[in-house]
Order: C-alpha cells, then sequence, then structure tokens
DNA sequence: ACTCCTTGGCTAAGCATGTTAGCTTTTTGG
DNA sequence: CCAAAAAGCTAACATGCTTAGCCAAGGAGT
C-alpha cells in the first residue's frame, strides 16, 4: 500500500478543512482521517488524540488570526492603529467563523497555546506602547481590548446579533469607545 | 421497581449538577442517568436527546442569569444602573463558571433560547433607555456592553488573564471605558 | 545489491456514548 | 375496578476514541 505521506502538520490542515466544512463540533479523527484515506488508527502516528488534535488546531488558527492583525498594523501606530487591529480581528473571525469557533474557550494549560496567545497579546500591548501606554495601565486596557473584540466576534458569528441595525456600524462605535483618551 | 419521579424539570436540574461537578464537556446522558439512578434511555421520556438537554440547560442558565442582573439593578437607573448590571453579571460567572460556559456558543434556532436571550437583552435596552439612549445609539452601546462583558467572562473564567494586574482594577476600567458619554 | 531498522500504515478488539425499538409495570382517570 | 397513558426497563445497533500488535515501505550502512 503506498503510503500516505502524513505529517502533524498535514493532519492538522485537514483538520481545519474539517472544521471550516463541518464546524468544530465535527472535528472529529474519523472524519480527518476519512480526509486522509487513511484508516483512524493511523492518525495516533502523527498526533497524540483528539485532544491534542483540539490543542494543535486552536494553536494554528490563533496564529493565523495574530499574522493578520499584525499584517494589518505593520506600518501604523496610535489610535489608527489600534482601530486597524480590530478591524483585522473581526475580518479574520468573518472569514473563518468555524476556526475561530473551533479555538478552545477552556483553561489550556498546553504550554503551546499559552506561547500562541502571548504572540497575539504581545501584538496588542506593542500597539498599547505605541500610544504612551504602560505598566496596569495598559494591561487594563489590553484586558478590555481583548474582552470586547472577543465577545463582539463570538456573539456576531453566532448568530447573536438580530436587530436589522448595521453591525458595522456597532463595531466602529465599540472601536471609539476602547480607544478612547487614547492618542 | 418504584419510579424515579423525574421530569423534564427535574432532568435539567441534575444536568445542571453534572456541569457543574464535571464541566460542560462532562455533560453526558449516561452521566445524568447515573445521577438519577435511572438506565440511560429513561431520559428520553423527558428529554428528546442530548441537543435538546444541552438546549434547556442553556436556556435555564441564561434564565438564572437574567434573574441576578434583573435584581441588582432593580431601583437604580442611569450609569449607577449600568455598572450594577456589568456587577453583577460578572459576579454570576465567577459563581457559576462552568454553567456559564455550558451556554451554547452556536447559533441555536431553538425559539426557547431566543426567548431567553430576549429576556436577559431587554434588561439592559431597559437600562439604557433609563440613561437616555434609544434607537440605533441604544444598539450600538447594548452590542458593545454584551460583547465586553460575554468577552471578559469568558475569557476570565478561561483563565485567560494570567499577569499580576488585578483583575477587578480591569473590569472597573472596562465599565467606565462602556459607560461613557452617559448620564 | 542486500540487510536491517525505523517509520507509517493496517486490522482487531474494547469501551463509552447516543439513540431506537419494543416490553413491562406503575399510576391515574373514568 | 379496569383500561389507557406514562415511566421505567433491557436489548440492540451505530459511531467514535483508543490501545495492541502486525506488516510493509523506505532509507542507511555495509
Amino acid at each position: 500500500m503506498a503510503r500516505a505521506g502524513l505529517t502533524g502538520e498535514v493532519v492538522v490542515d485537514l483538520a481545519l478543512e474539517v472544521v471550516d466544512r463541518d464546524g468544530p463540533d465535527g472535528l472529529t479523527l474519523a472524519a480527518v482521517a476519512k480526509l486522509a484515506t487513511v484508516a483512524t488508527p493511523s492518525l495516533y502516528k502523527h498526533v497524540a488524540g483528539l485532544p491534542e488534535l483540539r490543542t494543535l488546531v486552536g494553536v494554528r488558527v490563533m496564529d493565523e488570526l495574530t499574522e493578520r492583525v499584525t499584517a494589518a498594523v505593520l506600518g501604523h501606530g496610535g489610535v489608527a492603529g489600534l482601530e486597524r487591529f480590530m478591524r483585522a480581528y473581526r475580518s479574520y473571525v468573518a472569514d473563518h467563523p468555524r476556526r475561530y469557533a473551533a479555538m478552545p474557550q477552556r483553561p489550556s494549560d498546553d504550554p503551546r497555546w499559552a506561547a500562541a496567545s502571548d504572540r497575539l497579546v504581545g501584538v496588542l500591548f506593542a500597539q498599547l506602547d505605541g500610544c504612551g501606554l504602560t505598566g496596569s495601565a495598559a494591561v487594563d486596557r489590553a484586558r478590555a481590548i481583548r474582552a470586547a473584540v472577543h465577545g463582539f466576534a463570538t456573539l456576531e458569528a453566532a448568530g447573536g446579533f438580530q436587530l436589522a441595525e448595521d453591525v458595522d456600524a456597532s463595531y466602529r462605535h465599540l472601536t471609539e469607545l476602547l480607544t478612547a483618551g487614547l492618542r
């Protein structure tokens, strides 16, 4: 039997494909194996099991998101940079709602997850530093922005904003509130 | 065999007990049945299946939350009322982190869920109305507050705020940003 | 080119869960 | 007091995760 040429990376690639197609709950080893035209147990040569695969998918998504916001922010400081950060964050979720939903909500003690999270938070802190915010003021503002952006994206992807009012406008309003008092 | 005296309500009660003990992923028909000292299929006399049970749990949690914030807000209008709303929301999540995490993120087209969600949002709109906000301004502000509060609670419950800085202070800061410009 | 070892695939089997079907017993209403 | 509805049960099946152990493909060293 010719080999399938799987690696850990490829398995995560296929897992993302499954998530895009079937949603976070559709991510199952059986589905990934089918996509790889491989028997389910074969995946264990590349991944420790379903929980690990979920973690790896989460890390991948977080890194994609970090890449997107980093690109959006390069060369732009101050409030304009923060606005770009927030816009890029939401645009990633809009483009990949199921991937974003596949990110674990639970406390994962996995160091790879913590590292990926730190990378994203690092970008935000850099922008805040560029606005003259440091120390606990920066921490407070970073937490506010993270919470708001994550919450907005989650609710929007879940179809939580039912009213007719323009959601883009609401997001701009949120951005204004969160950048208040910054230069 | 003496009957167990189950009803739909009782099954949801037990499900909440399981969620508090084992987390959202631990919510399984088998676990609930064990707690009820009943065979798993017996639950189907009271609940259509696991997806329905999850929905019912979510509705119950949302209603508990609505009750909590309503009690906190009664008799308090203006910015003070909004502050109480936000404080009460976070305190519920702090008291029942696993229940809150058990609320479905996905678009559930269940009308009971939509109704429960409307009840909570209704409280928020009433408070904003008391602050003189109506129309699209109220919608924008309500979306901002919902997103921020939900995101903050989610991240905090997930252990997302690792830095040493006081999380209470960060939440007060977030509250200030979101009530800016209101009376 | 041959051998050997690592690697990546396989099948078989076990366990947990959700779900359906169909039976029995308890309760309740007339 | 009886009949019907309601609430429990066991049996059986499907799907999914996981472990164990086997076998072939492919490369490294001689």
